[in-house]
DNA sequence: CTTGTTATTCACCGCTCGGTGACAATTGGA
DNA sequence: TCCAATTGTCACCGAGCGGTGAATAACAAG
């Protein structure tokens, strides 16, 4: 009686296989993907070999025949970032003529603020660079850093700052309050007591901003 | 001959016992102490029960008895927070006369700059706020602001924002700055291309700070 | 000395993690 | 057709985690 019932194989699925094909690339892209999402979504708490096995519906070795493990992974994130900015944030003057340092200045902030806070991805990496020191996430930083200073001699044409600035430290400044509103925004709804919700808070911010920008460079 | 080495006692120890008396009051407070100098140095990621207790040189047990849990504990030094602030931000004006907004922003500013870099336990929660959005850090982020805007508004006196600018949008955005770059030189020596290492780099930063706080309140 | 209380430790559970070696299935030539 | 490389799967390892129930050691009072 206490018999073969222990370890029956259940061929019960109908063998409509999900045509898994055999292909790399399709793979391999999957992989990429599902590393993205997860970080984008999860942030880099969670951010594992197996969870992103998990989300690619793959096996975890794939990952290190692949990509050679979770740093080889991350760094074709890194790899992706160039031109994942490239496609968020316009290269263009939206039109308007940048007459001074001050109005470029202006316009970038307000661009950087809204691509950073349309984009969870790039909201994680930042978080994540200034919370662990490793090489996985230093060679992140070295990517975006490098996409966005790249950005900016673009849009920066001929235009110079005003003799007697210290534009790099000014700037930034500008930038690290931008990415640490956002960051902290996306967490909490408010930072330093400032409410960060709805678009009339963001007018707000934004108008802070400018005030801060136009102040130091007119 | 295969006799009784396998299980064998050994008290070679000489039972110069460590004087590990009974006192529940030291092993709370070696166990908050363990709490806040792991967070301080190695930050929240590897933060957990088991470190802690390792941290402490007890059993985890008396963690879950005498803080229940890791959430307790948490909230434990968030309440130490308070005072914490006051014994690290000075509360006079430094023999000062500030005589307008501009002057008290300005000091308040550099003051909260110094005050973060040399609290490392400040900067760990700091990231940890902007990192992970759960119960646990809520919390400290919540005992954090308020000792923050306690000690402004003690500084503030009766001095009040000049008409036209939204001090408070104004102040979260400095404030903010403040916090990214020095989150970002904790673990980079840089913020957006902007050096971070030794005194003259914070020189820059300060210059920069200040010329950003007079622009705006003159 | 006994007894009860309090502080502290110990042993164990189930789970997930990162990592690896071996195996099965599919493909594309010789 | 058979072979070898490529692609994908599986089972397993040791370690660490958070969490819990029970034993043990130190003390205070009677």
């Amino acid at each position: 009686m206490a018999v073969a019932n222990t370890a029956v194989k259940i061929p019960l699925e109908t063998p409509v296989v999900e045509k898994r094909v055999r292909n790399r690339a399709a793979t391999e892209q999957a992989i990429l993907d599902a590393a993205k999402r997860l970080l984008a979504e999860e942030g880099f708490q969670n951010f594992g070999i197996n969870a992103v096995a998990r989300g690619a519906g793959c096996d975890k070795q794939l990952i290190y025949r692949y990509y050679g493990g979770l740093d080889g992974l991350v760094e074709a994130i890194g790899t992706d970032l160039g031109s994942w900015v490239k496609d968020r944030i316009p290269d263009d003057t939206g039109g308007m003529f940048l007459l001074t340092y001050g109005d470029l200045m202006e316009r970038l902030s307000l661009l950087f603020l809204d691509a950073l806070r349309a984009d969870p991805l790039m909201r994680r990496i930042v978080a994540w660079e200034v919370s662990e020191s490793s090489e996985q996430v230093r060679r992140l930083s070295e990517a975006r850093s490098k996409a966005l200073a790249g950005w900016i001699e673009r849009m920066r044409g001929s235009l110079v700052p005003p003799k007697g600035v210290d534009a790099q430290a000014v700037n930034a400044m500008i930038f690290a309050a931008i990415q640490h509103i956002v960051l902290a925004s996306a967490v909490s709804d408010q930072c330093a007591g400032l409410a960060l919700k709805n678009g009339k808070d963001w007018e707000k911010a934004a108008t802070a901003l400018k005030r801060i920008v136009r102040g130091v460079y007119g």
